[in-house]
RNA sequence: GGGUCGGUGCCCGAGCGGCCAAUGGGAUCUGGCUGUAAACCAGACGGCUUUGCCUACGGGGGUUCAAAUCCCUCCCGGCCCA
């Protein structure tokens, strides 16, 4: 398989700049890189679909560069964005690098036996921290004019807003990735950027950029950004809950049951954004959406596939077996063994046996497994009939004590759907 | 620096002295229906020792029996002028 027909199968391809990109990238000795922005410890599923691409790259013999942006971070991206974003300390920025670098370590190949292709990783803020300010000014600064920056329609929506504006520190963000590109493209022959579609204005500065600075030419792509039904995007919201790949801040629990959760309509795109299956078996499951829905075999296989490539094989299983188990009543019945396994990535609460004895009023004790932001919001949940202990209902004015345990010492809380948690009496 | 408009709950946005924990919309959450989906319907949505109390309307101070609402001051933002 080409990886022309195939990131044209995906659809993968929302911009380029020259159309024998793709012939190029299925010959192979390509070098191409992604920036990832190092706004939290960890990356996220919305940053997944960049580095599936990478890893898309490497597998047909390109070189792939991941480069973190630990000196872009102290400036922030405003492309499309309503407001500036507050501005991390360096310490945290070079925390979140040092996070996101080991993320990336087990998507693409970072060792010699990589050959030619062999992966990269490196950190803008090696050559952005040391660059002085007249340099910038006169060697990238002079090749752009203010009238196509400020045309950009990644910056027009501030520059039209009448309640924020636009500090020059965040317009001058574009300028700086340019000049990544620049580097890159001089010191490790770098020669394309890929990037989602929010990102098309940044990566076209930067084939500017080095056709005039350089004068070589270099490619842009883009892929379409993932929205979700409400229009926001896809695993990663400004507010909201994004879902990370690190495990311990999303247990890849909740990444499978989100996965699982995905509606029929976006599904199909899932998959071929996230999944590395093979063309006939993603076709055979968009047709298992319309021919029997109920099934959900596609959100199945995509949540599989998906957990698979971040946490494991083994992860994965057990993330199914779990949510399986999960929602069926006979949950009191199974073995210890089973129960610890079905609960393995809950988060966990540890109550004393005396506790128990007394019994523990209902609210407080969904306030203690963190189920519930306050006793107010608790109550709220039970009288909703929202909290469910060892799937069982739980009435507002009962109490927890020994009788409700499992094995003697368990007890499996869930509120709504999805948020469970393990007690566990010492 | 000057002028002017503005800063309200997660977001947008009403309110402009008491009836305001604050209209409305969105997001979110819970329940119902379903397929652990979408759509739709219903409810909730600052905290608490919950017929009440406490904390909140950019920060601080003041006027008043009483302020998100009036005054002073500081901070922050938009626009225009210099």
């Amino acid at each position: 398989m080409q990886l022309r027909e195939d990131w044209h199968f995906r659809g993968l391809v929302h911009q380029m700049t020259d159309a024998s990109l793709l012939d190029r990238l299925s010959g192979g000795g390509v070098t191409a890189y992604i920036g990832f922005d190092p706004t939290a410890p960890s990356l996220h599923l919305g940053s997944l679909l960049q580095i599936c691409n990478l890893r898309r790259l490497q597998l047909s013999g390109n070189r792939p560069i991941a480069l973190a942006g630990g000196g872009t971070g102290m400036v922030g991206d405003p492309s499309f964005k309503a407001v500036e974003r507050p501005l991390l300390s360096a310490e945290q920025i070079d925390a979140n690098v040092e996070g996101i670098a080991q993320q990336l370590a087990r998507f693409l190949d970072f060792t010699p036996a990589a050959g030619t292709s062999q992966a990269l990783l490196l950190n803008n803020a090696t050559w952005l921290t040391s660059i002085t300010l007249t340099e910038f000014l006169r060697d990238v600064g002079k090749h752009f004019t203010v009238n196509q920056m400020v045309a950009k329609d990644s910056v027009r929506s501030r520059l039209d807003r009448d309640d924020v504006g636009l500090s020059f520190t965040e317009f001058s963000y574009m300028l700086l990735q340019a000049y990544d590109f620049l580097r890159l493209n001089l010191d490790h022959d770098c020669t394309l950027q890929l990037g989602g579609s929010d990102q098309w204005g940044n990566i076209t500065m930067g084939t500017e950029l080095i056709r005039k600075a350089a004068g070589r030419s270099a490619a842009g792509l883009t892929s379409p950004l993932l929205l979700r039904s409400d229009g926001r995007k896809f695993g990663k919201s400004e507010s909201g809950n994004n879902i990370w790949l690190d495990a311990r801040l999303t247990s890849p629990f909740e990444m499978y049951q989100y996965l699982l959760n995905s509606d029929d309509a976006t599904t199909p795109t899932l998959l071929r954004f996230f999944t590395f299956l093979d063309h006939a078996t993603i076709l055979e499951l968009d047709d298992a959406i319309t021919s029997a829905p109920q099934e959900r075999r596609a959100q199945r296989a995509l949540a599989h596939a998906v957990v698979t490539l971040v946490h494991g094989e083994g992860a994965a299983r057990s993330a199914a077996r779990a949510g399986e188990a999960l929602f069926q009543p006979a949950i009191a019945e199974l073995d210890e063994v089973t129960l610890l396994a079905v609960v393995a990535d809950a988060p966990t609460t540890t109550f004393s046996r005396s506790d128990f004895a007394a019994g523990i009023d209902a609210a407080d004790f969904v306030v203690r497994c963190a189920l519930a932001k306050s006793k107010g919001e608790a109550r709220r949940f039970l009288e909703q009939g929202g909290v469910y202990v060892n799937n069982v209902r739980l009435e507002p004015d009962a109490r927890i004590g020994l009788d409700t345990t499992l094995h003697d010492r368990y007890v499996v809380v869930r509120r709504g759907r999805r948020e469970l948690r393990l007690a566990v009496v010492a």
